[in-house]
DNA sequence: TTGAAAGCGCTAACAC
DNA sequence: GTGTTAGCGCTTTCAA
């Protein structure tokens, strides 16, 4: 490996002068500068970021925590925060947590040894302490997706907003007996959808059918298995607002394996809008939401943390989401 | 920040006894030890990986390179690679080049910095000469799903042989025409599905149908168009064999919109099995790939190539796939 | 404008 | 068993 004393002896110039010629920042004769770039290039030199970051005590490295990479929103994140770190010098380290608390826990005690100048989670539950810790312990944190009371920086979309006007939407269409897929309501996402929804059944006279209403996870099908269930019991819906595309996918099989089509029968909302939901079969109507631009506003707002320390205000970014229709309602 | 020397004040020892009660390898008294530990959990101590890895000259942490994380394959390999780094005690630098060769190069410049010790490319390709340039600088490397030759440890499936079985259990259902839906061809795994198609159409004496060949993107739909060409000609196939279900499912959508059913006109095999195969409709009959297995793999032997930096010869490792039937073949 | 030297936090060779 | 110390590669005072 080559390094920066080498550069220093074959330029014939001193270690320093090939900091500061790299740098940029602090003036070196024109000639020297040359020389040293000259043999930098030679060389194949390339600073060495660990002990750059250990003597100036950052690493321009920032952890992305996730819960489930399998789901499909957060690749598109995913990359909305990778470009935008590297674009800004950043690299970054992405961790899945599966939505695991002890493996969380690892993950962090792991990134604080110095390997991150910030984190940003896309895992905010309501078992909130361990996150916390970390900001006590001077790292800057920003929230995406899922976020937690005003302690923090935060990226999300409306989602009260978003879930009223599709459930407005399809009250609009005729339907009246809408059942609502849920996840965690411990979330505030999915608190939020639901209130959403609520309000809109509400705003419109409606009635909110509790034995309508379930939660469920992406594990075991289950989702696909509770649809079923509603589905044979004699309180058919007809529309289901699922609070996200794969559980909407998982309603829309069960629809069809018990015999009911999709939309003459039953109406399916979902939320997301990734990218599969408009090639299955019908497409599907879906909130669709800016996640590469999320990652994106996150990483931003984190650097301008880890750059001005000061201790801000946390703030709450709210970026717009909207309906897009196809063909799962009728 | 909490750093040994504060420990060591604190526990009323030197800066390596911390060192050596914290590693575990060379001896330290029972006594002592418990009170380090004891001071260390108290401080909250954390050691300095920056200060570790430029001491050892290793940072136990490994570069992950893919082409596209919104392909659903991705995900799962990468969640492989990272459970099994962590167990390791490493943890993965993920980096997304979209398929963008001066993306990958900015990318290997920017942890050729000491940032890892060692490199996974899921992205090699006809265009090789800087990841050779790696190996070169001793950077230990394997590469996952798509190899080169032989001078890289690898880890793939067996591409020919899952494909000739594919195309062989369309032929044994009665299907004469088939068709083939391709990627780039400069991709050996896609030249090895491509040789397994031919092999299986000769081996059964029937003709390869040159005009029922393409290879597409996953750009602008690229497949769905061009299969809708295709479809509008007057040659038709019975059978459709697409090299990964991303491809099926363009497919499959465009063969209903032009009013053919899956499968009573046309059958459709895909390639991959990510998860929403099994939700489509119908759903996709498909070779199954162990990625999550894949990933662990590839960490295994690169673990391997770092610790014990001896000359061995490349090895390649397939692993084997299976076909998963389902609905979208008759 | 440049060089010498200290020091970031850690580990390990060496001394006792 | 434990302490002292050098040094990993870099940046940045301080001097010249």
């Amino acid at each position: 490996m080559v390094t920066i004393k080498e550069v220093a002896r074959k330029a014939g110039v001193s270690t320093s002068t090939v900091s500061r010629s790299l740098s940029g920042n602090i003036f070196v004769s024109k000639d020297t500068k040359k020389r040293v770039i000259k043999t930098v290039n030679e060389l194949g030199y390339r600073p060495n970021v660990l002990a750059k970051g250990l003597k100036e005590g950052k690493t321009n490295a920032i952890g992305l925590i996730i819960p489930n990479i399998r789901n499909p929103i957060y690749p598109a994140i995913v990359k909305g925060v990778e470009d935008t770190a590297r674009k800004n010098g950043f690299i970054v380290i992405l961790c899945n947590t599966d939505e695991n608390i002890d493996n969380e826990k690892e993950i962090i005690s792991m990134l604080e040894k110095r390997w991150v100048d910030g984190f940003i989670f896309a895992t905010a539950s309501s078992d909130f302490n361990h996150i916390c810790k970390i900001k006590e312990n001077k790292f800057p944190v920003v929230l995406l997706v899922r976020d937690w009371e005003d302690e923090f920086d935060s990226v999300v979309t409306d989602n009260f907003e978003a879930s009223y006007e599709a459930v407005k939407y399809l009250i609009q269409r005729g339907h009246k007996k809408i059942a609502i897929i849920n996840g965690d309501l411990n979330l505030s996402l999915y608190k939020e959808r639901y209130e959403g929804y609520k309000k809109a059944l509400l705003d419109s006279g409606l009635e909110i059918p509790s034995e309508m209403s379930f939660c469920c996870s992406f594990e075991n099908q289950e989702c696909y298995l509770k649809t079923t269930d509603l589905l044979k019991s004699n309180i058919i819906p007809d529309a289901i607002f699922a609070t996200n595309d794969l559980r909407a996918i998982e309603a829309i099989r069960a629809i069809k394996d018990i015999g009911l089509k999709v939309p003459e029968d039953i109406s399916v909302v979902g939320f997301d809008d990734i990218q599969i939901s408009s090639f299955i079969d019908p497409m599907l109507t879906t909130v669709s939401q800016p996640f590469y631009k999320m990652g994106e506003v996150a990483v931003k707002n984190l650097i301008k943390i880890i750059n001005y320390k000061r201790n801000r205000k946390p703030k709450r970014d709210v970026v717009k989401s909207k309906l897009v229709i196809r063909n799962s309602t009728r």
